[in-house]
RNA sequence: GGGGCUUUAGCCAAGUGGUAAGGCGUGGGUCUGCAACACCCUGAUCACCGGUUCAAAUCCGGUAGGCCCCUCCA
């Protein structure tokens, strides 16, 4: 398996820590709004690598964490918790926050057939992990004290920039509008690993600490969950390229200045999902959700179908053209195979060379557009039989997870539609065209659609 | 100011040195009483300029456009 590595920023061949096994980290949803699509895309990624890493024969445990607290509308203790946001917003408590958001995210999650990783656990849940971390690196003396918080002190550090090409000198205070520096820390890259003081009043989540009631600061989180759950090693950790920096370069810091050795080996990020205007951000506006296209008649797996058309490491500008026609090609590719009669012999040697094919494309750094087309080859491959053709096909769909194969739907009244298909084929044979077109128009208001084949008619079940 | 990505047919998109996969759409055809479905056929000197090479979409340099990151973001 070759792997794009953004920490040597080169392709390389994936080898975990122990053979045969892969820990594999996602980070997870803020929840202090709805995931819009562009966020889905992201997770749409790592679904992929995961079910891929499961169809190559890896035994994988994967984890993703729900951030519930600590996360600052800046880095730089000059912004405001999101959740606390939210909380004045929509003037309910954090937790009620936190649910709510949880459930609509992983409403979408499931929407667009992502598999739900091994653990996922809220950031709220593992405050002891994070003190525990702290406590270590301040003994350490990688973390200090500085106006009743805890910092994180990036010049102990050899090489605090690895994951990115950023030169200290060269970076630009307050690039954002909005951001101030934090008076309190000792250099410019350090970053707060816990809060006891905050210049905004009442934030809900506190927990006590060795240094004082307070919260957790953004960071942490990932490394602790990821630590807890998955072991010292970390194979895989992944996140929207947005998360390189400073986010992903500061756990790197904290992890192995608390480990004391290599923590993780390889970083997968996901480039964004934009729109016509740009990029697509909750703190900018506008939301668009998977569960909103649902609702406008789209097939949320449309949306699955046009990632996986693309490479998740380039950036996808969506548009609703762009959707109707990933929308079309998903409804035509399940007629087609829901064409396919399961007869014929299983043909286990072209299903070991498609499965090859297949697997060869996935193996090349995710290239699901070409895995696509391999779909495509074997659904034209006129020496396959249909058994083997479903076999392929429903074997593809593990990874895909674009429901391929639809059950076909029973429907109550099949008596009657044999019936008003019987008598259309009497009204075609008097030549009573305009009675047999009632019949079948008819039939189409109710969702049936009929299919005149050579050997007589059939139907199918529209569903909208 | 610094770092990085990207530009392939109307649209989505693969392709990393040997003369451009696939899909959608369009147009045409087969089938049909008509239609839908299905099937067949249909399209590109790869942003531009220069260089390296027997050979470049692919490598190097430059120009132009688009985008991202540089303490909110997936």
């Amino acid at each position: 398996m070759k792997l794009y590595n953004t920490l040597t920023r080169k392709i390389e061949e994936f080898v975990p820590y122990e053979e045969g096994k892969v820990k594999l980290y996602t980070c997870g949803p803020t929840v202090y709004h709805y995931a819009h699509i562009g966020n889905i895309r992201n997770y749409i990624g790592h679904d992929v690598l995961d079910k891929t890493l499961r169809y190559l024969g890896y035994d994988v445990k994967r984890a993703m964490n729900i951030t519930d607290v600590g996360h600052l509308t800046s880095d730089s203790d000059s912004g405001e918790d999101k959740m606390e946001v939210a909380r004045k917003r929509e003037h309910k408590s954090a937790m009620e926050i936190a649910k709510f958001y949880t459930d609509a995210f992983f409403d979408d999650f499931k929407l667009v057939n992502c598999r739900m990783p091994e653990v996922v656990s809220p950031a709220t849940d593992n405050i002891d992990e994070y003190i525990r971390i702290i406590t270590t690196l301040l003994d350490k003396g990688y973390a200090y004290l500085s106006g009743g918080n805890v910092y994180f002190d990036t010049t102990k550090l050899d090489d605090y920039y690895v994951l990115t090409n950023h030169q200290e000198d060269n970076l630009v205070v307050g690039a954002r509008e909005g951001v101030e520096e934090d008076s309190n820390k000792r250099n410019q890259a350090d970053f707060v690993l816990w809060f006891t003081t905050s210049k905004f009043e009442n934030h809900e989540l506190l927990w006590d600490s060795p240094w004082g009631r307070g919260y957790p600061g953004w960071h942490i989180e990932c490394t602790g969950i990821s630590i807890k759950y998955l072991g010292e090693y970390l194979d895989i950790h992944g996140g929207g390229v947005d998360n390189i920096f400073p986010h992903h370069t500061n756990e790197i810091a904290q992890s192995e200045a608390y480990l004391g050795h290599k923590w993780c080996r390889y970083w997968f990020h996901n480039e964004h999902l934009l729109d016509e205007t740009g990029k697509m951000s909750k703190s900018t506006g506008a939301i668009l959700t998977v569960s909103t296209l649902k609702e406008k008649g789209y097939d949320p797996l449309a949306f699955r179908f046009m990632c996986l058309n693309s490479h998740y490491r380039k950036q996808l500008v969506f548009s609703y053209d762009a959707l109707d026609q990933a929308f079309s090609t998903l409804k035509k590719l399940r007629s087609r195979i829901s064409s396919i009669l399961r007869e014929g012999e299983v043909q286990s040697h072209y299903i070991a060379s498609y499965q090859n094919k297949f697997k060869k494309e996935l193996e090349d750094d995710l290239n699901t557009a070409n895995a696509l087309s391999v779909l495509y080859e074997v659904l034209k491959d006129n020496q396959l039989s249909g058994m083997s053709k479903l076999t392929l096909i429903e074997d593809f769909d593990q990874v895909l997870s674009l429901d391929l194969i639809q059950e076909k739907k029973s429907v109550s009244n099949e008596d009657f539609i044999l019936e008003q298909i019987k008598r259309r084929a009497e009204a075609k044979k008097s030549r009573d065209f305009i009675l047999a077109d009632k019949i079948r128009d008819d039939l189409l208001q109710q969702g049936i659609r009929l299919i005149d084949g050579r050997e007589g008619t059939t139907y199918e079940i529209i569903d909208e």
